[in-house]
DNA sequence: AAGTGGTCTAGACCACGCC
DNA sequence: GCGTGGTCTAGACCACTTC
């Protein structure tokens, strides 16, 4: 009806959508197991469960043993982002790379992260200020701080010619974390980095990462006024 | 080191990720193929398929067909944001939801559109504004653009009872769409609804849904000052 | 042309979670 | 308990790419 399915177990998923989106079986059904799937479409269980087990992830069925499968009630949109490393992003669009570190001190935890970054009392952290330009203009401006005790390299390293950010991305692989996507006004400083009015609204994504239990970093990445992030659902 | 692996694929997945974490396979290098692999693993190809696909689904390693597998120099993060019927975001919170029709009206195509919907000259779409509360507070306001030849039923309700945002998740499938994230200024309106001063940063999420080639609606939500958006990566 | 990943099968055992 | 999904296996054919 929308696409073509080539041949496959996207062909039975095609059609399990289609009874969905039809309401041949309707919101908080339960629809039949595996076992009977697959005789119905003469295919054997693992197709089925390989395209049941994608209408899972994308939140439009839910699934627990014994009690089989259930059309979801509400189904939320569910999208990815890809939030590549900055240069990149920068090349992709035609732009020229550059990156300049704005400060570098030792501090103590701030308290606001108290709730991420589970640390001993008066813990030092490393921060850093980093701009991201594109063709000289300001593209990104990034305030980080590092748990050097987890990442001692970080500690040695003058960001000339890697930023912060590229090399933890290239150096340090992490378990976890978490991102908020927030829009903040940008006050008097972040103005003049940006060359805009304070106020202006911009956008910013903050992310934690740890390895196990230890946290490794903290980052603020704040976008030029007007950046729009966009992905295809 | 991180976390026990149940026994499975994953097991495998994490052996993979060690030996890329700690460069004993470098970024760009290819790696063995799928029956060596499987043989020194002493298990199925199915299974090092399944851990090696899912290592390309977080884009830690790209994959070929004859060209085989090889470690991503430059691994993106991906993030997936789960968003929620927003109903059911405001009763997850705890409050109570409650929603108002602000405008209903014909319009014609915006400019800014032209790109998205791909419409005939002239062609009409219904309007809606929406306000979506939380304990009476306002929480988001939903500007929305409809395209009824699509959607026919959609010009017939009145929206009392279920808001145009739950009847579409509810009602209309879609085959793809696009997401754009983004801050914004609250202009006058905006300021006086969600009762803030102008120019106060608002988060806003614009999203475009078609049916195959049909255009269905594009929806811009604009969410209450100081939201956040949270996911785990 | 040939190698590599993509998929499918038929059968099996296991683990979770209702009852 | 016992039914359902989760996973694994061994083997096979296919499709895409690079050579």
């Amino acid at each position: 009806m929308t696409a073509k399915e080539a041949n496959s177990w996207t062909r039975i998923r095609g059609e399990l959508l289609r009874r969905i989106n039809e309401r041949v079986w309707q919101p908080g059904d339960l629809i039949p197991g595996e076992v009977d799937l697959a005789e119905e479409f003469g295919c054997a269980r693992t197709t089925v469960n390989r395209a049941l087990r994608d209408l899972a992830d994308s939140g439009l069925v839910t699934r627990k043993r014994k009690a089989g499968t259930r059309v979801a009630v509400n189904p939320p949109h569910k999208a990815t982002l890809t939030i590549p490393i900055i240069r990149a992003d920068v090349e992709a669009r035609g732009c020229v790379y550059r990156h300049a570190l704005v400060t570098r001190e030792e501090r103590y935890l701030p308290h606001h992260l108290g709730g991420a970054f589970r640390l001993p009392e008066g813990a030092q952290l490393l921060y850093t200020e980093t701009m991201h330009y594109a063709d000289d203009r300001p593209f990104i401006f990034e305030e980080r701080y590092t748990n050097v005790d987890t990442v001692p390299a970080f500690g040695t390293m003058d960001f000339e010619d890697i930023s912060a950010n590229e090399w933890l991305v290239q150096n340090t692989p992490y378990s976890g974390g978490d991102m908020v996507f927030f829009a903040a006004n940008a006050d008097e400083t972040l103005a003049r980095y940006f060359d805009t009015a304070p106020g202006t609204a911009v956008f910013a994504i903050e992310r934690t990462t740890w390895d196990g239990s230890d946290p490794i970093t903290h980052v603020r990445m704040t976008y030029t006024p007007g950046y729009r992030m966009r992905t295809q659902i």
